[in-house]
RNA sequence: GGGGGCGUAGCUCAGCUUGGUUAGAGCACUUGACUGUCACUCAAGAGGCCGCGGGUUCGAGCCCCGUCGCUCCCGCCA
């Protein structure tokens, strides 16, 4: 069977956007949606779309009945039509070279009008320069935006890279496994969204964050390799990139370590990659956490570009300087980067980098320039010549420094080497360049009252030599962990986990849950799990969504979701949320405490 | 929870700075003309709670206050 007639029916022969010179001559039947239409005055065209594309049906007395002339005249766009003619070559002259069929047109010997529809809220066929219609319409309006070409290639590619993932891990041994949606409230971590018990008054399931800790129980059973496409749902606010229910691709694996994971994650990417088209060397770059802190202020560094961040300490302590010796004697360095070229921003262009700094949590932003061979700037007259030498500035160079403790001078160098790479014009948006960031910290430590919290998620496994060489001080410990980061977007991360229910409980009691009560009524099903024989095991996730975005070229995040929310957690299309009666609350033993009702 | 932007015809937008005749344009829609178009062309027409509520004013699309919706950012997102 060919591709041209897969789609074959009782209805139809081919897809619209199918058809080909090759099938010039033949008899076809076509169902599609009227895009547009070119009435001519006893000559009719009807460019019909489906999801393949997109064909012209050409109406002519010559081989058209008068009635069907009259039809097509009438039709309205984005009715659905059934069409039969014959597929012809186009002459020459009347070839269109934007269009995928538009060597052939078909001319209709019938239509028949089987869904007609009413005019559009919303253009789906647009002109080359109409912008966008607003985005509440678009979401409105769903069923006509997703008529669109565009969001139908997404969608699709969507679809092409989960059968990819599910064929290469089911090649590997890897059994997909479902988890429940209703799930155990987890007091840690984001927000749950709590469903009611009917049967249960006064008690919730939750809707999972991740499957976390079923995959582990499938491990803890012996499922040895485990994945899924697994919706996840976290209550909080939205951001561009994030919407209250998402999906990832889960694994989990057990008798492995961290290099097991990564690269089987590696090959995983590279056919996903591969079947938008795009090759992929592996293995990735690595990098640890602390290289990339120090680096790059940041743990998901963008490696397309350099303007790395380097220690200049040394060429200020010694120097008359307020504003740095301030900064080193109360622990804190003075860190920036060389811009090559940025000597020529005006005092404006700067002063928006150091605006940008100081938003990131940074006093202020220092600046020396060097311009035909002199130093300039306000910085410039406390510099002795070793610091100067120090600074290695070439002519036309610009430094910023933040003179800090890390955990200011890194969200602010960050933040203003991004903006320097954007203003120089020097990130390569072709290039990829993956990297695996590893060796986490274990525990993030609240400054003012020394609380830990985990920086993974409480089930990750501590580095075995650093458990050892500091046993009483766990905000040392780094945490077998990795991060996948393309182009400065993390793709995906995992861990591997504590599979010693005895190191978990202690774990549990360094994250403030030290009661042993209390920790079997949180996580008892998974400590049940672990203590009944646990090998040892760890696993990833990535983000489908963003993976999707990202290989349908810049699309936004709502673009690869068929049914999205908007950023208030609203769906516009199916008005969701929304009250419901007074008695179905009393069913489920609720009462509203909103205003107005 | 906080801050910025936007909200005018079915859609995309002007008009708002400096309040004052009948609120405009393009596309879509309706009607008519047109036999090779492909964003067809041409002519005519219809289409407005200027998001909503309040205030200032002789007079508000325009100024002020509030509110709702969308969006971007901060907080938040183990």
């Amino acid at each position: 069977m060919t591709e041209g007639n897969r789609f074959a029916t009782a209805l139809r022969s081919h897809q619209c956007g199918a058809l080909r010179a090759e099938q010039a001559g033949t008899v076809v039947r076509l169902g599609g949606w009227v895009h547009r239409s070119r009435n001519l005055g006893g000559l009719v065209f009807i460019d019909l779309r489906d999801r393949a594309g997109m064909v012209q049906v050409s109406f002519n007395p010559d081989w058209s009945s008068a009635a069907a002339i009259a039809d097509a005249a009438a039709v309205g766009v984005e009715s659905v039509v059934l069409v039969e003619g014959v597929v012809e070559l186009r002459p020459a002259e009347m070839r269109n070279a934007h269009l995928d069929t538009g060597d052939v047109e078909v001319r209709a010997t019938s239509i028949r009008v089987v869904g007609p529809a009413v005019t559009p809220a919303i253009p789906v066929a647009r002109g080359k320069n109409d912008a966008l219609p607003a985005e509440d319409l678009r979401l409105r309006h769903r069923y006509l935006d997703l008529r669109r070409p565009e969001l139908q290639a997404n969608l699709i590619l969507r679809h092409r890279l989960l059968q990819v993932t599910r064929q290469f891990l089911s090649e590997r041994g890897y059994l997909e496994l479902e988890t429940p949606i209703l799930t155990k409230p987890t007091p840690e971590g984001a927000r749950d969204y709590l469903v009611p018990s009917r049967v249960h008054p006064g008690e919730f399931y939750a809707l999972p964050q991740s499957p976390q800790i079923y995959k582990q129980l499938f491990m803890c059973c012996g499922f040895d390799r485990y994945f899924q496409i697994a919706r996840c749902f976290r209550d909080e606010d939205l951001r561009q990139d994030r919407q209250p229910e998402f999906t990832q691709i889960d694994i989990e694996a057990s008798f492995i370590e961290r290099d097991d994971i990564m690269a089987l994650s590696e090959s995983m990417i590279a056919a996903i990659w591969l079947e938008a088209g795009h090759v992929v060397a592996t293995p990735f770059e690595r990098m640890s956490y602390a290289d990339a802190m120090e680096r790059y202020g940041c743990d998901r560094p963008d490696l397309r570009y350099g303007l790395e961040i380097h220690d200049f300490t040394a060429a200020f302590a010694p120097l008359e300087f307020g504003v740095t010796s301030t900064a080193i004697a109360a622990g804190g360095r003075v860190r920036g980067i060389r811009v090559s070229g940025g000597a020529a921003w005006s005092r404006k262009q700067v002063d928006e980098l150091e605006a940008l700094a100081k938003k990131a949590g940074a006093g202020g932003l220092l600046r020396v320039k060097k311009v035909d061979g002199k130093l300039d700037g306000p910085v410039a007259k406390f510099l002795t010549p070793d610091a100067e030498t120090a600074l290695a500035l070439a002519d036309g160079d610009l430094a910023l420094f933040v003179a800090a403790g890390d955990r200011v001078s890194n969200p602010a160098l960050d933040r203003v080497r991004q903006e320097c790479a954007r203003r120089l014009g020097i990130v390569d948006e072709n290039a990829r360049r993956f990297l695996w960031v590893t060796d986490f910290p274990m525990f993030d430590q609240d400054p003012a009252t020394g609380a830990l919290s985990a920086v993974h998620h409480p089930f990750t496994a501590a580095n075995p030599d650093d458990m050892a060489a500091f046993p009483d001080a766990p905000e040392k410990w780094r945490a077998l962990a990795y991060d996948c980061v393309l182009n400065g977007l993390e793709l995906g991360g995992g861990s591997i986990r504590t599979s010693d229910p005895r190191v978990q409980s202690r774990m549990f009691a360094l994250l403030g849950i030290g009661d042993e009560a209390e920790q079997e009524r949180r996580f008892g099903f998974l400590l049940e799990g672990l203590r009944a024989g646990a090998p040892p095991h760890g696993g990833i996730a990535f983000g489908v969504d963003r993976i999707a975005m990202l290989l349908s070229r810049g699309a936004s995040l709502r673009d690869v979701i068929a049914f999205p929310k908007t950023t208030a957690a609203r769906a516009l299309f199916e008005n969701a949320p929304s009250s419901v009666p007074p008695e179905d609350l009393r069913e489920l033993h609720l009462r509203s405490t909103a205003e107005g009702e």
